[in-house]
DNA sequence: CATATGGA
DNA sequence: TCCATATGG
C-alpha cells in the first residue's frame, strides 16, 4: 500500500523523535491509514476486534479516541484528513484489495472452524473492512471531541501534504510516503505513543518511535527534485501503476539522475502502463481543497458519551478519566492563544 | 494500539 | 519506575 520509498530513503534522513519534540506542531494526520491500523492492531489473539452488543466493530473507535487524546496531551494538535474520489486509475489497486481482502475473509473462517488462532489472526488483518459508516462516526467522534478534520476531494495524503506546503500543518502524519511525492514538507512516521508493534509471525514487540522526513532534506541528500522523487516513485510502484519490473532503489536513482526529464525516465525505466503521465501529474498537482478551518473546540462531553458509551458500550469510568485528560489538553495545549488585544476586545 | 493492574 | 500479563468492546 502506497508508494514505497523506504529503501530510498537514507537513514541519516529519518530524524528519531519521541511525541514530546514535536509539541506545539499541527500534524495533518492520514485518518484512513490511521482508522486501518487501529483496525489491524486492536484485536484479541484470534483475531477478533472489539465489538459492542450489536457486534459492531468498534476498534478503531478506540483507537481514535486514546491516541488523540495521548497527542492532545503531549501538546500535539491533531488534524484528521479523510479521503474523497480515488483518481480513476486507482480503480485497479482498489479491485486487488477487494479481492484479496475476499481470500483472506474464506481463509480466516477456515483457519476458524480448524481452530488455528495464529493462522485466524493473520487473516482476520487482512481481511480489514473500513466501512463509510465507520467512517462518519469516527468524523461524528472527532467532532464531539472538538479536534478538527479536513475532507479531502481527492487522496487524503494530497490534502495533507498541500496543508503543510501553505503552513497550515507543519508536517503529514502517515505510515506511507505518499505524502512526499505530493511535496509536504514533512512526513511523520510511527506517531504512537507506546511505540509497541508486533514482529510479523513472531510473539515478540519492538520499540518504534516517530521519525521525521524533512522533504527538503531528502531531495537535497539524492541531489533531485521533487519531479525527479515522483518519477523514482512511479518506477518503484505506487497505488496507480506497477512500477518496472527488477529495478530497485538504487537503479531507479540513477536512471533518474542520469535521464534528467522525470517523464523521459519513467519511460527509459520501463514503466508502460498508459495512463503514467496523468500519475505524474496527479502527484504534482493533485485536487485539493483550501477550504477548510483548522479550530479547536472544547470536548462535548455528552455528545462522546452517547457515542461511546450509550451506543457502543464503552466503560463510562474510563470514558470519564479519558475526558478530563482531554479537557486539561484543550485549555493548556489546543486552545487558540488570545491575544492580549483580543482579550481587551472581548 | 491502548489502559489497568500487580509484582519486582 | 519498569516490566509482564490481562483486558478493553
Amino acid at each position: 500500500m502506497g508508494v514505497n520509498l523506504r529503501d530510498l530513503i537514507p537513514d541519516s534522513i529519518r530524524v528519531e523523535t519521541d511525541v514530546k519534540g514535536l509539541k506545539g506542531n499541527t500534524i495533518a494526520l492520514d485518518a484512513y491509514n490511521t482508522l486501518y491500523q487501529f483496525l489491524a492492531a486492536i484485536r484479541q489473539p484470534d483475531g477478533t476486534p472489539l465489538m459492542d452488543r450489536m457486534g459492531r466493530v468498534t476498534s478503531h473507535l478506540s483507537g481514535l479516541f486514546y491516541r488523540t487524546i495521548n497527542l492532545a496531551e503531549e501538546g500535539v494538535r491533531p488534524v484528521y484528513v479523510f479521503d474523497g474520489e480515488p483518481p480513476r486509475f486507482k480503480a485497479k489497486e482498489l479491485e486487488e484489495r477487494a479481492r484479496r481482502r475476499e481470500q483472506a475473509e474464506a481463509k480466516l473462517a477456515e483457519a476458524r472452524t480448524a481452530g488455528l488462532v495464529e493462522e485466524a489472526r493473520k487473516y482476520a488483518q487482512q481481511a480489514i473492512r473500513l466501512s463509510s459508516g465507520m467512517v462518519e462516526e469516527a468524523k461524528k467522534l472527532l467532532e464531539a471531541m472538538g479536534i478538527p478534520w479536513v475532507q479531502a476531494p481527492g487522496e487524503g495524503e494530497a490534502q495533507a501534504a498541500y496543508m503543510a506546503r501553505r503552513g497550515d500543518a507543519w508536517a503529514a502524519g502517515s505510515q506511507d510516503y505518499d505524502s512526499l511525492l505530493f511535496g509536504s514538507t514533512r512526513l511523520v512516521r510511527n506517531l504512537a505513543i507506546t511505540g509497541r508493534r508486533k514482529l510479523p509471525g513472531k510473539d515478540l514487540y519492538v520499540e518504534v518511535k516517530p521519525e521525521v522526513i524533512e522533504l527538503s532534506a531528502l531531495l537535497k541528500n539524492l541531489g533531485i527534485t521533487r519531479e525527479q522523487l515522483i518519477a523514482i516513485g512511479i518506477i518503484l510502484g505506487t497505488d496507480y501503476n506497477e512500477g518496472a519490473k527488477g529495478i530497485g532503489p538504487k537503479r531507479a536513482l540513477n536512471i533518474v539522475k542520469s535521464i534528467g526529464d522525470p517523464l523521459k525516465a519513467i519511460k527509459a525505466a520501463g514503466v508502460r502502463e498508459p495512463w503514467i503521465d496523468e500519475v505524474y501529474n496527479y502527484f504534482l498537482n493533485p485536487p485539493v481543497t483550501s477550504d477548510y478551518t483548522i479550530t479547536f473546540n472544547p470536548p462535548n462531553e455528552r455528545e462522546i458519551n452517547r457515542i461511546l458509551v450509550e451506543e457502543h458500550d464503552f466503560n463510562p469510568d474510563r470514558v470519564a478519566k479519558a475526558v478530563d485528560r482531554l479537557k486539561k489538553a484543550y485549555r493548556e495545549n489546543l486552545k487558540a492563544k488570545q491575544s492580549r488585544l483580543d482579550a481587551w476586545f472581548s
